[in-house]
DNA sequence: ACACCTTCGTTCGAATTTGAACAACAGGAG
DNA sequence: CTCCTGTTGTTCAAATTCGAACGAAGGTGT
């Protein structure tokens, strides 16, 4: 018996857990933003472009790298770090080994107004997402979504 | 002891699980996106519209409403209508108990297209994430992200 | 009937995002 | 060295998104 030409649509567990994740990230999406953006004037994106790096030695990344881990476009990435320097936030530094390649690197304004801004954001994500779950959801959730995230990284290059 | 001034950071466990959320939802949007643009010309937005319509009574629903399922902006909406509208796959109705209200409806032509597209992402969205998890990981998802996504609609209206 | 507040969908301008095209360079194979 | 292929970051036009402001109605209380 060949396999069939119907495709395996989802059952009502799948379906639920897909449009769970679905509605759960626009609305998280949205009020992070809202938030990030009344209380330090920054969009998600930016915000996250700080904390990146934050986390990096130097606190500094190429641009490819950095766009990389924010899982978005190059020309993205040039439009937002071009409208975080104008605010003083990041500086961006050429390459030493390699003539076309880019740093971006956090400023001392860009560490304090993340420190500002973090407070509020953590404060949020936890109130909606992470104190919503216990803690063995919370381990299913980072469990499953590293293999899901891990998963799309791979056929990603080739 | 007065709470502390000092933020409660997020732990290891706790930050696996909120990167997890954010590095698997933009990777997973990004493959969607290509997956359904070129297969169908539609972007997620638009095939989400086109699947809401259809499982709604009378493949049609008023603005607002739609605008709320889809958790994005009501003038957001009014773009993608009109996008879809110039595709024939959507077409607006006045609502007839209120002269205000419009109503989106579901074309022949918009079932056609959700009948041909429908197929491949699912697919995909079955290879990327709900193959690539267990069923309890499923479960726990499904149950966890929903409260999540009931905790936002909450103090969403006030 | 009247004023008042809310809801509905659209319009508008500004900000953001994307992919394709591009120029400049890196890194090897020959 | 020289050609060839792959990278790097930017630019560009087009598409999309959002929030605020808006005009038009609904609904309510008096």
């Amino acid at each position: 018996m060949p396999p069939l030409n119907e495709p395996r649509w989802l059952d009502p567990d799948e379906m639920a857990a897909w449009r769970g994740f679905v509605t759960a990230s626009n609305l998280l999406n949205r009020r992070l933003e809202r938030q990030l953006k009344e209380d330090s004037g920054l969009s998600h994106q930016q915000y996250e472009i700080l904390v990146h790096l934050s986390a990096a030695p130097g606190d500094s990344l190429r641009m490819t790298e950095l766009a990389d881990k924010l899982v978005t476009s190059k020309s993205g990435l040039t439009y937002q770090v071009t409208q975080l320097e104008r605010m003083g936030l990041v500086a961006r530094r050429s390459c030493p080994s390699d003539v076309r390649g880019v740093f971006a690197e956090l400023t001392d304004q860009g560490r304090e107004m993340l420190r500002q801004a973090a407070p509020g954001h953590v404060a949020l994500v936890r109130e909606l997402l992470i104190d919503v779950l216990t803690r063995e959801q919370l381990a299913v959730l980072a469990e499953g979504l590293g293999a899901v995230s891990a998963r799309l990284r791979l056929d990603e290059t080739p």
